[in-house]
DNA sequence: CAGACCATGTAAAACGTTACATGATTCG
DNA sequence: CGAATCATGTAACGTTTTACATGGTCTG
């Protein structure tokens, strides 16, 4: 009861294969939530024999055929019923936050590089963001766009991706710049010690 | 194999009761891992049988007993391994981003009282994140702490934390704002139907 | 012709949530 | 005297992850 809202609102609109949602939730709906294709794949096959959902061939030349899947009625129906409902509290799991608490226990310059690799990750996630944010705008600041835009939500959920990612590659710059510096103190400290000894 | 890492990072440097790390992973740990009492129980029982934890009876007055933890070297060591090991890409699941990318299945109203509670809740958690981090810094301004103090790993993910919170306050207002701009921009609409109609 | 991309699943194992269970003390 | 806090668990159920399984086309 908690990827199917997920999968309905991806759906809302967009007429999907379970390969097209998988890329989706790879690149997109992942900073909002997680699953892997197998999931989405049986997820579907749920929904349509609950009725949320019907999916329809569609047979393409070069390429496996494919079922794509739209919203019912019923589907929509329970996307506004989830809507109304209550919020359960929004759950997070990050182990680099749980190495960085307990960096003490392991190997610093190690855990910098990881910082380092997603400070990486972020940076290209955060332009994909942009490239995705001004194509939906096109020709409009995004206030106007904002305001006359039939759809509203994906680009809020986009602003809320890319706040993200900016805020997790300022951490990252931000905490491996502290951690190098104290390696180069722990250094200074321990290639002097006839300073230390006196 | 998972929540295993975040319990052994709590308890890193606290003797901590079941009962004092359930506390902690509501108010603070919940930023980066969210787990249910329960789940604590069980772990550390399963903890202490894998001999990374060692557990001893505490006898109070006025309160039940309790058992408290400690880190044996084999869990310092389990984590050390752990920090060397290859991060899993952070999971969020967020039901009011579902929502909001939903948005237009929904009742816009009851989407902004809800946008409206969770921001309420944002600003509560940013305070205290404040106190605790200035607790934790004492006299010393945040560079000279970050540079000086032996442990520095609580310290920024607890910055990371209230960086998430004041993200998600930000997000909820601006988001909020937008829908009751739209709301009013629709209720104008469908109050001059003359306009429309000629 | 190897590797990436398209396309879809099943089964078992691990993990997380909900419900159930208990009981003493302190505070208003 | 009711509610909150302290204190610890078990059992059933639902969800997610990992491993297994397959096979065609397109690009360099």
């Amino acid at each position: 009861m908690a990827l199917r809202h997920a999968v309905l609102a991806a759906l809302l609109g967009n007429e999907l294969s379970g390969y097209q949602l998988a890329r989706l939730f790879d690149v997109n709906i992942s900073n909002y939530w997680h699953a892997l294709p197998q999931q989405l794949y049986t997820e579907l096959t749920k929904l349509e024999s609950a009725g949320f959902v019907v999916g329809r061939e569609v047979v393409q030349r070069g390429r496996p055929n494919k079922r794509v899947y739209t919203l019912t009625e019923a589907g929509t129906a329970e996307m506004s019923a989830f809507i109304a409902g209550p919020s359960k509290p929004s759950a997070i799991r990050d182990d680099l936050l749980v190495k960085m608490q307990a960096a003490e226990a392991g190997d610093t310059e190690r855990l910098i590089e990881q910082l380092e690799d997603r400070a990486a990750e972020a940076k290209g996630k955060i332009e994909q963001f942009e490239r995705r944010l001004s194509r939906a705008r096109g020709e409009l600041d995004e206030d106007t766009f904002l305001i006359q835009s039939p759809w509203v939500g994906p680009y809020l959920v986009g602003l809320r991706g890319k706040a993200f990612e900016q805020e997790a590659l300022d951490w990252c710059n931000r905490s491996a710049d502290v951690l190098r510096a104290r390696l180069q103190d722990t250094a200074t400290a321990s290639t002097s010690p006839t300073w230390k000894d006196r």
